[in-house]
DNA sequence: ACCTGAACACCGTTCAAGT
DNA sequence: ACCTGAACACCGTTCAAGT
């Protein structure tokens, strides 16, 4: 009967892994700390409340952005922000509800910022691009949800078909203001 | 002692109230009945549940952006819409969060879409920027509590000044974009 | 038609006390 | 240092029963 201990890490990681089992409406406290197997009280000695922990999340889910690189062209890093998002469910609302306090966001921002040639000027672009990428996201995971409980017009299509012809307009839009200002 | 009563609409209009005063975290169907002086059930005979009355005011919301118009410009209509988002507290979180199901967000894409042009091929565009603007509403709602309860730097300006510049930065990308394809 | 009253199965969080 | 046990003040929702 050895008790088992956990750290912050391993505490994410289990968030992680019921996160994409029950959604975010359905991930408390309690259940985790029924998940792993020990009284709620316990996690706030981890944690100073359930908002911190769900933080330490969001930065865990934008953790696989690759580190900024001014030759990666602007698509791919936006590709690999929304993925990161994607990666778990309610991944995209869980970073936007975290945000304001989140320091792990800049590591996105920084790397839209490295596509777009890096300069300083172009620093409000690359936050339009990052509010872009997480209104999409954030969408297109509640349309997923929807379709997947049936709640939502018998008529309607697969939510990720259209998906990708609006994530690439819109990333288009913006290449095209950065290849406007700094002509190869 | 008249009992008063209520009908969906004014239950809205009370629920918008509510949100303005309490935000979205503390807007609950027990607290809402007390602001009604009605039982919380009372609430169900209208509502089939919570996730159905946020909706309704989801659409109420965006309700006040104006009918579509092809000569209204991009930028004009983009404001408008953002600045229905902002005009209750947590009024992006709760358009995004109930916008899956819902009808009228369609109004703000079609608005969009006309100034725009209304050319069918520039619909994936209007979807992108009416992603962009809610991710960019519900980000500065979020910066604008946690700088009104002092949970962020001491060191952070005011959010609304940078929220200006980015949110125009990502208007200007798409008009070019428009631009570009049709020359005047 | 519209609402009350009571119940069911939950929440996040605190805090003394244990080991 | 890390966790338990018990409590506090809440939730959304259902449903019989009232008027």
């Amino acid at each position: 009967m050895t008790s088992v201990r956990y750290d912050r890490q391993s505490i994410i990681d289990r968030t992680l892994g019921l996160l994409d089992d029950v959604g975010l409406p359905d991930l408390s406290m309690r259940r985790l700390a029924t998940e792993l197997d020990v009284q709620p009280s316990a996690l706030y000695w981890h944690f100073e409340s359930k908002q911190e922990l769900l933080g330490a999340v969001a930065d865990r889910i934008l953790l696989t952005v690759p580190d900024p690189d001014d030759r990666t062209p602007l698509m791919r890093t936006a590709t690999a922000v929304r993925d990161a998002l994607l990666a778990y469910r309610d991944g995209a609302e869980v970073v936007l509800s975290t945000y304001a306090l989140r320091l792990g966001a800049r590591r996105a921002q920084d790397a839209l910022l490295a596509s777009l040639g890096g300069e300083p000027e172009d620093a409000d672009a690359a936050d339009a691009i990052f509010e872009f990428i997480l209104g999409h996201a954030m969408l297109l995971q509640q349309r997923m949800h929807a379709h997947s409980i049936g709640a939502v017009a018998a008529d309607a299509a697969d939510p990720t078909a259209q998906a990708e012809a609006i994530f690439t307009a819109g990333i288009r839009a913006f290449e095209a203001v950065s290849g406007l200002r700094h002509p190869s």
